[in-house]
DNA sequence: CCGGTATATTCGCAAGTTCGAATATGAGGT
DNA sequence: ACCTCATATTCGAACTTGCGAATATACCGG
């Protein structure tokens, strides 16, 4: 009964555990978004895009919406912004405390200054 | 923008994405305890215990600590836990919405490339 | 009906995950 | 030194995931 709930959690963790679909959702945290836009805004393959958002659709995180050619995309639950909200403290925390880590992402990033918390979720 | 920071979020929510690694950390909850604590706790091998603590240490969510024979391991950071408490909400939320969503949760599980037929109603 | 644009799905393959069995390490007692 | 208990790691098989190429579907205007 219980292990329904943690595969509930384990799911939802497996449906964001991916770079391209955390930037898919930070995106959409600003309001509904077409396919066609998350594409060129990520630079991705439109195929990849698809099986993204298809990941996301399985497990009702976001929702489509059809509008003649097009397809908006947004989130299905502003509570799911509140994880993400959590998960920032989060981070914003083990960041602070993995320094070798945010140097090594100040490194890759080749940002001069520290990282952004506006980018965060 | 910053890929490697996205990078970073999905391997944390990777190290939380299978069911056992969630109840590991629920188990956590309360205070240290054994690997062996965990292994009886959860009715499970001995070496899956020790691979799923090696990706959660990994990823540095629980810390370990030697006393002797045993290996006392703890949750690095409780907010964590705000994480996965949000997260409850978040799914009672998805229950009172859709009472039938865990069994297409189950259904979904039992059939893993199964996706819905049609993406919009 | 036909063409074009937008999005979805299928396919094949490489890469990654998970599990139990077997094996290795580490610490304490004799 | 040896033995034992607790934990970690390695190995191989089954399974899953991510990607681009190709293909399919849906909608709209002419």
């Amino acid at each position: 009964m219980d292990d329904a709930l943690r595969r509930f959690k384990a799911e939802i963790f497996s449906a964001l555990a991916h770079p391209t679909r955390i930037a898919i959702v930070e995106l959409l945290r600003d309001g509904e978004i077409t396919a066609g836009a998350i594409m060129v805004r990520l630079g991705l393959e439109q195929a990849n895009v698809s099986q993204h958002l298809a990941v996301l659709r399985g497990k009702s995180i976001v929702v489509a919406r059809r509008e003649g050619n097009q397809v908006f995309y947004s989130i299905r639950s502003p509570l799911l912004l509140d994880v993400l909200a959590s998960l920032r403290t989060y981070f914003e925390q083990q960041l602070s405390q993995a320094s070798d880590l945010l140097l090594s992402i100040q490194a890759e990033a080749a940002t001069p200054t520290g990282v952004d918390p506006e980018v965060l979720p």
